[in-house]
DNA sequence: GATTTAATTAATCTATTGATAATTAGAACT
DNA sequence: AGTTCTAATTATCAATAGATTAATTAAATC
């Protein structure tokens, strides 16, 4: 069916946008920068004339920087899941010399401003419901870096550290309880809009003090346990 | 630009499609079934026509039943929505003659069969992400049959009753904290494929447990706080 | 002022997808 | 067996949106 029709009219002068021109590492990062924003609000679903024009570009620039929506929304997605964990959080959970509430006040914190934000959490959503396998990897993370933290500062809180053995998910799963409460407190909020009237410091502290109120009774009877089904 | 063409031409035998023809009404259950499954699968981005192929029927026959995309989905995530509480929830959880814990046990094991399932997780946080107002309804069932009986509970068994006057949003944060944690290990289940080798009951006994010797020692300090910020 | 190339204009292709109009055929009734 | 009713199909429409191409324009550098 081709009939190819004749290429463009010779246009002779238009208005014309308004146009910065910018070195391209820079505008690369602008691009991303914006589409951060607009992903992260908007999902898989977004589209890549609406996100040029709140960059304030034209479509087709967008691919002379990224070849592919697709490539776009994964460097974004990367970006997020990267930054997501501050390097110092590692040698803070592990100090002994601190005492342990003190150590999950001070992460959660900061872990509240850094990946319990809307940006990420969206985007961590709507990466799950896409089935790409990037959780597995924050997953993953998420044990190696706080969970069996925590597990191993439990343990050494409450109950002799020696004959234990690797960590069991059971012990896993007691944590991940304080962690996911946060996780749903976050979610309730930047999801759901769920407003409450609280001194969210009061409770960060006070969610913590009863987690460890309880593991002091708790924990030390996961030692026992046969990891089962 | 409307040179409209001959309307289309008049076709003679092609081979057809088996055709099943069935009352509408049974008709239009089966599509909701089969839409439910969908929906809850692929969310917003699903389509009519892989809707159809699944149903085995073709596309516009969805037209017949629902004017659009858009209502179909609404009536299944209503359905969801409405499926998620039984209403002998709320006798078992004002139960008073039976022991906190045991309410609590009887109730997330059946709520974890009925709605922290995979379906209904996905349409929930689905619709959250897409700005529907339709979890705020779910939020707001949730605090009344779920958070505010459980508070109650907790005063009664932790504390006196009488001077505490209306419940606060601390109160509810401390109660959101257990209900979160699960929502949060549901949502680990079944949005990004996080497997753990536990055994289930064990787990929920545990936590609860661990929940209820928190607040046996922390829930009553609640009520001398002011509500901030 | 000439050169380079970032960015725009403009046009368009192609696939997808929600939705409709016209036609066909299964089943009930006579 | 023919007639009628309407469930279901076939054939399209129209709009959207990712992606491409070519020509043009203009900021920045030399």
């Amino acid at each position: 069916m081709s009939l190819k029709a004749a290429k463009r009219k010779p246009t002779k002068k238009t208005p014309q946008k308004s146009r910065v021109r910018m070195a391209p590492s820079q505008r690369r990062e602008l691009i991303l920068a914006g589409a951060i924003d607009y992903f992260a609000e908007l999902g898989f679903t977004g589209k890549t004339r609406e996100l040029s024009e709140r960059l304030g570009i034209t479509q087709p620039l967008l691919y002379r920087y990224f070849p592919s929506k697709q490539v776009l929304m994964e460097e974004v997605f990367e970006i997020i899941f990267l930054d997501s964990w501050q390097k110092e959080w590692d040698a803070l959970l592990e100090n002994s010399t601190i005492p342990l509430k003190k150590r999950l006040v001070t992460f959660y914190q900061q872990y509240f401003e850094d990946s319990f934000s809307r940006r990420w959490i969206r985007v961590y959503l709507y990466s799950g419901l896409a089935g790409t396998g990037m959780n597995q990897k924050y997953l993953k993370m998420i044990r190696q870096r706080l969970i069996d933290p925590v597990c191993m500062a439990l343990r050494a809180l409450y109950s002799d550290d020696k004959s234990w053995g690797p960590i069991s998910d059971d012990e896993r799963e007691f944590v991940w309880v304080l962690h996911g409460s946060f996780f749903a407190y976050a979610t309730r909020k930047y999801i759901f809009n769920h407003e409450t009237k609280i001194n969210f410091e009061g409770y960060l502290t006070r969610s913590i003090e009863n987690f460890l109120d309880g593991a002091k009774a708790n924990y030390p009877k996961l030692r026992s346990i046969k990891t089962a089904s």
